[in-house]
DNA sequence: GGGGACGGCCTTTTT
DNA sequence: GGCCGTCCCC
């Protein structure tokens, strides 16, 4: 037997890791804690981690669990794992919350009363249950808004607090009665109830009936306890009290749980989100290691000064400081501007010449907001200047009309008593089966407590003739493909059920543009299915796996284009990511801090760590923007710059600590003093109005350069202009530089000086 | 039961 | 400005 010796060289995963980082990584034994700031290389860290842990052995792939609350930073983990210890990882049971527990949820469901085939309601299907529950019980929709409700049903269930439990606290019963919604919690029950029966869950009960299996069924929760010998969340701030209880449960035989996490970056608190949970970790292992990572190495020395000065407004986190000792880099940049569409506008070019000026590419700027309907403009302007450019969130393709309807009808195959599906699409394409019909149909299951399918099978009790031979031929439709599912795949199923249904036909005979798009849509939606099929190789091919995964995918997950393009996103689809340039749009009161947040502290402070992802984002450049007008409501109102601005140490006429990192940087470019000073007032007046003025520095008239003229640039240093380009208003200058080549700069953009010719 | 016209309402963020 | 729901008439 040979004898293995200890190599001395460091394994590679661990060199480019400063001490704490290390420390992170190898201590992997016990609970700890790893409070990361932002751009402190946390996803290095634990994917650094989860290799060391399979490359020494420690764990074979699918004894580690490790989660997340995107999709998308869940496969970037796999990813860079796969890269260090080579395949073999596709074992970790690695994913969302969500993801993960329905799987599981899956093998053991029927232990809770539900299908192994349940369907998951996304929130569409919630709120048309919870509308048809309150129209059943003559309440007015207006005082009892659905998506009030469900939001309400949510947080209650997020803090494991069932319908009646909720109906027993004379508190929320208080509460109910406060807000007028007095039967709230009827509404609740029945919700809970239908959910049950229809054999479906929504995303809240993919955690909650987790939990339930986890802690009402001891052999169970042992078998999983016994598996998971290293547990890993990721964004642990973002977690809520059901995600904790069963992260800490499968924990509870190895105890080796490692929770990595922000407080400063906590912006889900909205759907139950808790930042007590750190709290609540270190008091409940009172053993743990807590690590802090506090070297940004993402961004300027101008970024971080502004992330900790907004941060500090907050009165609720823990002690940290985040330090970097990367470059001074270029000043924030505020942008005023008169309208929201000036706003679009003024930043395409912006991008454009930034791009030039420093020889980026598109994917290097992201366009970030507070809500997702502030895209419209900018896919205008951007599309106006011909930049490539796509959106992460707004509408998904998967929620499309068409894609949901399809679905639907494959839901209703997989899940007879699917009864959101069945609404869906019992009439569509129109088969004469009308409202009156489908309450009957829904009034008769729910008196006699029995399953949608069993009422469909008996339509010629109480239906009349034309009516019910309606419903049986739907009835048939959906049976011939259930009795497919055994022998075909999901894609022969789906493929005859476009075709059976009506849907493909339907859809063909629209011949307006977007008709033409649906049917398009409908074969896309067939070619994703047709691969999920054929690339089954690590996954259950059935239809009603593919249904499942499908409800959980979200927007940002479908990345269909590699083409160099600028990113457009909400700041909440940003978290985790970070871009060279980042423009953070709209900061003006009442959109950004929202109006929805300023009734109290708690949310205000949210708004604010909200406000800290953003800018914390940019790696290089960051400029904020914000309109005087802008439209709402159909409606040109008026606006204030946002709170935050000043937070920053913007000031709109006195110039503070922003304006002073600015004097610093210009002085270090060895300026002379008229330019400096020039610069300098140029930047106290702060945002500029008209848009010919509205550059990002010019310490030179551009107009003054000339061929043959010897000048400095920022960032390139001296070179040698050789030609001009005058093209569409926009003055270009070819300039061969000693250290960096050939450049072509936008004139009105450059920072350049003209220096002596000697 | 279906389709067209009108009026009200809204806008937060996501798995 | 746009979506959704309702009302009214065929």
């Amino acid at each position: 037997m040979a004898i293995t010796i200890k190599p001395v060289i460091e394994a590679s995963y661990l060199s480019g890791l400063n001490e704490m980082q290390k420390k992170a990584v190898t201590h992997t034994e016990g609970p700890s804690i790893v409070v990361a700031g932002a751009g402190s290389g946390k996803t290095k860290v634990l994917t650094a981690r989860i290799a060391h842990l399979l490359k020494q052995n420690k764990a074979a792939a699918d004894e580690i669990l490790a989660l997340t609350f995107t999709n998308k930073a869940a496969a970037e983990m796999r990813d860079r794992i796969t890269q260090v210890v080579g395949n073999g990882t596709k074992a970790i049971w690695l994913g969302t919350f969500h993801s993960v527990f329905m799987k599981l949820l899956r093998y053991e469901a029927n232990s809770l009363g539900y299908p192994s085939n349940f369907s998951i309601y996304d929130t569409d299907d919630s709120k048309s249950l919870i509308k048809q529950i309150i129209k059943g019980i003559d309440l007015d929709e207006k005082v009892y808004k659905p998506s009030v409700i469900l939001a309400r049903i949510s947080h209650a269930k997020n803090r494991l607090i069932g319908p009646k439990e909720y109906a027993a606290d004379p508190t929320y019963q208080k509460e109910d009665a406060y807000m007028r919604m007095a039967r709230f919690s009827e509404i609740f029950i029945k919700y809970t109830h239908y959910c049950l029966q229809a054999g479906a869950m929504d995303f809240d009960d993919l955690l909650v009936q987790t939990h339930k299996l986890l802690y009402d069924y001891p052999a169970l929760s042992e078998k999983y306890q016994q598996q998971f010998r290293y547990i890993f969340i990721d964004e642990f701030q973002d977690t809520n009290l059901v995600q904790y209880r069963i992260a800490k449960k499968l924990a509870a035989y190895h105890q080796n749980i490692c929770v990595v996490g922000d407080d400063a970056q906590s912006i889900y608190a909205f759907r139950g989100a808790d930042i007590q949970n750190i709290l609540h970790f270190t008091h409940d292992y009172p053993d743990h290691q807590m690590i802090k990572l506090e070297q940004n190495y993402r961004s300027t020395q101008h970024i971080v000064d502004a992330a900790n000065r907004i941060i500090s407004y907050n009165e609720r986190q823990l002690k940290k400081k985040v330090w970097t000792s990367n470059p001074m880099g270029a000043p924030i940049q505020v942008l005023r501007t008169l309208s929201d569409m000036e706003e679009s506008r003024l930043i395409a070019d912006n991008i454009l010449a930034e791009k030039l000026n420093h020889q980026l590419l598109y994917r290097d700027f992201a366009i970030l907001y507070r809500t997702n309907n502030q895209s419209r403009n900018f896919e205008e302007a951007l599309r106006k200047k011909n930049i490539p450019y796509r959106i992460i969130g707004g509408l998904s393709f998967y929620q499309r009309k068409e894609i949901k309807d399809l679905l639907a009808y494959l839901r209703l195959v997989v899940n007879h008593n699917d009864t959101e599906a069945f609404r869906r699409i019992i009439n569509f394409p129109r088969r004469g089966i009308g409202t009156t019909t489908i309450n009957k149909i829904f009034s008769i299951s729910a008196e006699k407590m029995v399953p949608l399918w069993t009422v469909l099978g008996n339509a010629s009790d109480f239906l009349s003739g034309t009516t019910a031979a309606a419903v049986a031929r739907f009835v048939t439709l959906i049976h011939t493909a259930t009795l497919k599912l055994e022998k075909e795949n999901a894609y022969a199923i789906a493929d005859y059920m476009a075709k059976a249904s009506g849907l493909l036909k339907e859809l063909h005979e629209d011949k307006t543009v977007e008709g033409l798009t649906r049917y398009e849509h409908i074969q896309e939606l067939l070619n994703s299915i047709k691969q999920f099929v054929d690339h089954s190789d690590h996954h259950d091919p059935s239809l009603g796996s593919f249904l499942q995964e499908v409800s959980l995918i979200t927007s940002e997950d479908k990345e269909t284009t590699k083409e160099d393009s600028i990113t457009l996103m909400t700041i909440h689809a940003a978290k985790g990511l970070e871009f060279k340039c980042v423009y953070l749009v709209g900061m003006e009161e009442e959109l950004f801090p929202s109006s929805m947040m300023l009734g109290s502290k708690a949310d205000l402070e949210e708004e604010r760590r909200l406000f800290y992802v953003a800018v914390t984002r940019a790696q290089l450049k960051l400029t904020l923007s914000y309109a005087l007008s802008r439209y709402r409501f159909g409606k040109l109102a008026n606006v204030q710059p946002s709170r935050f601005l000043k937070e920053m140490g913007w000031d709109n006429t006195a110039t503070k600590a922003i304006a002073k990192s600015i004097a610093t940087d210009s002085s270090r470019t060895g300026k002379p003093m008229a330019t400096q000073k020039q610069s300098n007032k140029a930047r106290t007046i702060g945002p500029i109005l008209a848009p010919a003025t509205l550059r990002i520095r010019s310490s030179t008239d551009a107009t003054a350069i000339q061929v043959g003229h010897t000048v400095q640039h920022l960032h390139f240093g001296v070179g040698k202009v050789l030609q001009l380009v005058e093209s569409s208003a926009m003055r270009k200058a070819v300039i061969l530089f000693h250290k960096f080549g050939e450049k072509t700069l936008l004139l009105n953009y450059a920072k350049l000086e003209i220096l002596p010719s000697t």
